[in-house]
DNA sequence: TTGTAGGCGTTATCAA
DNA sequence: TTGATAACGCCTACAA
């Protein structure tokens, strides 16, 4: 119904403070060396006209965008089922971003012609950084994307020849302080519900967990879920026809291991008595879950964080590390 | 590491094929009027120079970006949480975005000064459009951005005046068969836990409670949440000791019914024999509460879809209905 | 301290 | 069918 449809200029509002363009510009962009009162009258003709700068043509020669992707090779319903780490990275990038004054572009990747899109917008530097979480295979964008300059960081260490630095954590030393745990207590057939193989944190976990296993006498009993929940309420049926009478798994995610408890309580196994359950991630439903779940936690804001400090000096050209690698501890409940 | 920091610019490309710019432009854009021989040739200086467009560039002088905002006024927290209504506007949105090949921008604004940022980014036309869900109280942004001309649409009609179009239920007459239902089984005491009263959804739901219970004999029982889980839960307690003979329940949202239902559990409540609940949204995880929950279904899907199609007809100038309001039917389950 | 002028990389309007 | 050339709206030397 209204129209005003012609947004003003910088040119406008120079003309109607009666000073160049020059100047206008300057005072929108904070420069102190304009005198107060023409700063006054700028500032007022900008009320009036409600000019708000073109981020195109500020773009087109500033070339930055302030604002940053955040990269998501999953679709929506996945990113938002109730995987807690999705929340988690946002959350932490969010708090970065929003202390840098950038504004976050959160881009989901399902599909083949997302991923070619999104490829077009960071090419065509709709923004001045990318970010990538939850990578599955050897994804060559981020490499691509360093290669010709844009700045792109990486949540857990890329498949392949990395190429673009990265946060992740010690998945192998995570592990371990879960598997001594359990040996600790006197376990004497310790499975584990592993995550998928062709996403790192999936692959890091199982070798862990062999790794640790090498140095007693006992042997290994794999399972190999997703990271949702089904998949380990499944893996633990199989892992429970496998072998009838383990006692302890190690799962590599927490929600699988809720569908692990699940599962044993159909079972008809007590936990811890008969078994134990040791997760990964301390997700907040792990407090709450029956019983509590001893996980492996990860500092999953934090990881959201570097990773924006990480692409903040990428792009401003600084030097940065190839890579931070922040560390895990084991939280004791009740669950083993 | 790498480098090849200046990116190739289309007179580059010009040069290299021995064409003109203008030229190259048009096979780029896929103009028909080039000789193919030429085409070709474009096409691979293009290949070579890996060429890609500057989209600042052609913004600025086609005035469109070809990407399109969501914004959704809550945290990431709450946006992650398991809510099931974003995942189903996010889904929605995105397949008819992908049809369009549209960029999605998800902007999420838990915060004041996320809420200016998304402002200026909007005003700045870095989007095509901008569709507003989950609104609370009166935001006045939607309504400022169609003055200026920058196409918005909202999911649920906005509080006050609406100014821009609004896909939206019939929620009165929703939870009209929900309440008749429960009048048809013979229950006497029908209370309902409504959603917060900043929200057009928590305060259309409750009037349409009011109106359904105003043609019985009944009298209304109410205790307000905030469509959370926890809040439902609480509310269930609250009601039970208000009216430790009620028989049933509305529930505004099925999360919160699920919190409810908990409640009633603990309370010794046998549902639906004690007391009937009916839930809102029909939720995923509706099937599989103990018992199943019955409830209403809305299409979350379809809103998040014709949003996207209000907006783009509202982007390329085509008249649009002020709103548009789609239907919900109650599904019966076990719990009333 | 302020203004002038050039250029950022495209697309679009003309002529040729 | 192709090529100059003028916008698009802004920032930033540089000059005044």
């Amino acid at each position: 119904m209204t129209s005003a449809r012609e947004r003003p200029t910088l040119e406008e509002v120079a003309r109607r403070a009666g000073v160049s363009r020059a100047t206008v510009s300057r005072v929108v962009n904070g420069s102190t060396t304009v005198a107060p009162p023409i700063q006054e009258a700028v500032r007022r003709a900008v009320r009036e006209l409600g000019y708000v700068p073109n981020l195109a043509a500020r773009t087109l020669v500033t070339q930055r965008t302030d604002s940053i992707a955040l990269v998501l090779p999953e679709t929506a319903t996945r990113v938002f089922s109730d995987d807690p780490l999705f929340p988690g990275i946002v959350r932490g990038v969010s708090q970065e971003l929003e202390a840098a004054d950038r504004q976050l572009v959160l881009m989901m990747a399902g599909s083949t012609a997302s991923h070619d899109r999104i490829e077009r917008y960071a090419i065509g530097r709709h923004v001045d950084g990318v970010m990538f979480a939850s990578m599955h295979g050897m994804d060559p964008l981020p490499g691509a994307l360093a290669r010709i300059g844009m700045p792109a960081v990486c949540s857990g260490r890329p498949l392949g020849r990395p190429g673009v630095p990265y946060v992740d954590i010690d998945h192998v030393s995570g592990v371990a302080s879960a598997v001594r745990h359990l040996l600790d207590a006197g376990r004497q057939r310790i499975a584990t519900i592993a995550g998928p193989q062709d996403m790192v944190a999936g692959i890091e976990r199982l070798a862990g967990y062999r790794d640790a296993l090498r140095g007693s006498d006992r042997r290994s009993i794999v399972a190999v879920g997703d990271f949702t929940r089904e998949s380990g309420a499944l893996a633990m049926r199989h892992l429970l026809q496998d072998d009838p009478k383990l006692d302890a798994v190690f799962v590599a995610s927490d929600l699988m291991a809720d569908g692990a408890l699940r599962t044993l309580r159909e079972a008809g196994r007590r936990v811890p008595d008969d078994v134990a359950v040791i997760g990964f991630d301390d997700a907040e439903f792990a407090r709450y879950t029956d019983p509590p779940l001893t996980t492996v936690r990860q500092p999953i804001i934090q990881i959201g964080r570097e990773m924006v400090r990480l692409l903040l000096r990428l792009a401003e050209g600084a030097p940065v590390e190839d890579s931070l690698i922040l560390p895990t501890h084991l939280v004791v409940r009740e669950s083993a």
